[in-house]
DNA sequence: ATGAATTGTGTTTAGTTGACACAATATTAC
DNA sequence: GTAATATTGTGTCAACTAAACACAATTCAT
């Protein structure tokens, strides 16, 4: 095969930035490391590209790797490419950004990787330039969440309006008015009423939704408005 | 020097997809290849990333190649990674977005480079996935700029309200209201007036504005809406 | 002077948003 | 069993915003 004369070939990893919603706390799929380099410490999810996979590919085994699940949101971040950003070899890393319901991982291949659902209010000290990568992937979600009915991807398969504007809450760092909130998700046309209700609650029980998920595909692309004007990013 | 043992090291590309607006019509700066690989047909302008650079100097240093510009607006649009496409060798692309003022650009270097400012509504066939990077850098500059005022990076230094409003008009296809468009910009308080007129106009001199830089900076991130609600992506 | 093309500004109506009130439901304490 | 408490569901209203539309002003050609 013919090959490319001049330039360096260079190592391309991937990196996973996988968030979580417990009800209460946005969290973090983090490794405690276990492995070389900089075993003993944090970091993000990652992997290497093989000579023979696509990169969404790629993106997807890895994930795969650690959760158990396919098929969960997923969209490219950014390529990350500091000179020295990895300090063992040049690498340029590609981060993705993955959102899941919480309840759904394989809990055996998250011990078996030594991962932890870590709050993102509580994020340790990460391995190279792993913390940029959040906090871009954290910027990332609060602006989706903001125009497309992203939040669905991080709750169970049925949920209650007030859980679903905890989540916003969570993301946004705010309080919001439940009765606007409510209006205006309802107003989406994107809610099925179950008829079930929430038992757990120990007073009123709020009733059970699920996503529309004919209209989620068609419509996820158009600008909604899921947080108040008055919010800025 | 330690390195990794296991994973395959790999070429890394850039792309950079130009945006220029001629008062008309959108345009993208394509290169006619006078070398190899694909000879003769046409490509985006890129290059590869060197073992001892910066992904995002790499990608001001293609740019400067063939435009004579630094400091211009670029972001990362997608990095590019399925296995075959680059039939020469396996190479991973990052795309990078770009809009310049098309008077700014040094003709001397894009003729060197055999490149031209061609019509979106008239891009030829491109070599490999640069179709695909060509839609997607479309699709992004629909989606930012409905929602931040990124149109300014793609106007003359001094440009008038009617100006600006044949640029949306060209980035969406549609028709806008000319006295909704101009209401709505003059709100966000970014224009200055310069107290000068466009003295190529026929008929009556419209005003010329220069953009608040300060208050462009401030408030570029903020969400604001420059396009009729009944737009769609 | 008059007409044609273009620009600048104003008005109106419909719809949306944000602030807030009250009623209904479920559990616990007494 | 009744009251108190916590939570959920629905409604109202005033302020604001957007979209549609009208008219006056400017400039040049005739």
């Amino acid at each position: 095969m013919t090959r490319y004369n001049h330039p360096t070939r260079i190592l391309v990893a991937l990196d996973c930035i996988i968030f979580g919603f417990d009800g209460e706390f946005l969290k973090l799929l983090l490794i405690k490391r276990n492995f070389e380099p900089e075993k003993g410490k944090w970091s993000l999810m990652g992997g290497f590209l093989n000579e023979e996979e696509d990169l969404e590919v790629a993106a997807a085994r890895i994930l795969y790797e650690l959760t158990g699940l396919r098929d969960i949101y997923v969209e490219q971040l950014q390529t990350f490419g500091k000179v020295d950003r990895d300090p063992v070899e040049r690498t340029v890393s590609v981060g993705f950004f993955a959102l899941i319901n919480i309840d759904d991982h394989d809990p055996e291949a998250v011990k078996a990787h030594n991962a932890y659902w870590i709050s993102l209010n509580d994020i340790p000290e990460l391995i190279f330039d792993h913390a940029k990568m959040v906090e871009l992937a954290r910027e990332r979600l609060r602006y989706k969440a903001a125009l497309h009915p992203l939040g669905f991807e991080l709750m169970p398969e049925k949920f209650t309006i007030p859980q679903l504007q905890k989540l916003y809450e969570a993301i946004y760092g705010m309080t919001l008015d439940r009765r606007n909130f409510s209006r205006k998700l309802l107003s989406t046309g994107l809610l099925i009423d179950t008829g079930e209700k929430n038992e757990n609650s120990a007073t009123k029980k709020a009733t059970l939704y699920k996503l529309n998920r004919e209209k989620y595909q068609d419509k996820f692309h158009e600008f909604w408005n899921f947080m108040p004007d008055t919010f800025l990013i």
